[in-house]
DNA sequence: AGCCTCGATGTCACTTGGTGCCATCAGCGT
DNA sequence: ACGCTGATGGCACCAAGTGACATCGAGGCT
């Protein structure tokens, strides 16, 4: 983070980013795949709340009510660190790289949570759908949110993207 | 497509393709962007129709609707090539990479819907949120065409997703 | 202690995507 | 014939990844 803050992610190679942790380039792609994961290290936290949160949801839940639950439990992440999640998100702005990244781990995480609510008898393709809306209304949210860190908490803005999708779509 | 078809998309290079088509790799890069890129030329085309159709959609339809008129209009583009779009989707199928972009450009398309809704009087966040919609929308209706091209038309499937999305955010 | 194994790291060479820079060439208007 | 321009080739170069092999250090075993 320090090195993209100075350089930028672009200007920033991996060698760049290996010597400054004390490793080799090597090293540094047997810890991360790609030189954008190191960007989306913690999304495995991230993703298993979001699910535990689905599963725990109360059983007469909605799908879509469902989802809301996983997604309500793991906002507390973000809004520990606002700080920290506003710099990435600067990087990730500016990088369309990164945003293509970013994107494919919704994907992933909506994959995840649509199969979540399958365990709770949700069949397909409702549970592919309400899972995708799910990660338009994080996305929402989480842009308000980033907007303005300290404005609103993350969990209204859910509560409220959430509300605005049901009437979108009645 | 025929050395993709013959070697898969890693195992074909850059300087493979320009060599197949009588051009330099710097040529190629001329071209296209990206080596990516050159599974998703007809894009602007799709988009374009995508857009026209939902500015065209009758003025009292509702923001989802009107999404959904633009992706009937577009299904017409796929169906002229069933083949040739399911060889396309195997290759994104077994590419990570590729579906990367396949997201980014979805995700690009559902931003000029939101544009064009925009245009209609629809408001943020609700132009975005229908928009993301009708991204899922049209990815179940697709990935169901692929599986079986020749069975149930892409628009019949464009509908019954619709009305799938509709009931599970009810 | 001496030895062995194993996992983590370093080293090096190599491929490939991608870019900058300049040369070249073909068409075209004058 | 001259010069301009846009498209292409050629070349050198950088950075992301990867494969193969060497090395080293922490235990475990006798």
């Amino acid at each position: 983070m320090e090195l993209f803050g100075e350089r930028g992610y672009e200007g920033t190679t991996v060698a760049d980013i290996a010597e400054r942790a004390g490793l080799t380039k090597r090293t540094f792609f047997r810890y991360f795949s790609d030189k954008r994961e190191v960007l989306f290290s913690g999304s495995e936290i991230f993703e298993g709340t979001v699910i535990k949160g689905v599963l725990d949801a109360p059983a007469k839940a909605s799908p879509l009510d469902a989802v809301a639950a996983g997604l309500d439990a793991a906002a507390a992440i973000f809004e520990q660190i606002p700080d920290r999640a506003g710099k990435r998100q600067a990087l990730l702005d500016a990088n369309p790289e990164l945003q293509e990244r970013e994107r494919a781990k919704l994907a992933s995480l909506s994959g995840s949570v649509a199969a979540a609510l399958g365990e709770r008898g949700v069949a397909e393709p409702a549970a592919g759908l309400a899972a995708d809306a799910g990660m338009s209304v994080l996305r929402v949210a989480f842009d308000r949110w980033t907007d303005d860190p300290h404005g609103q908490d993350l969990r209204k803005l859910l509560r409220d993207a959430l509300a605005e999708l049901k009437s979108v779509t009645a």
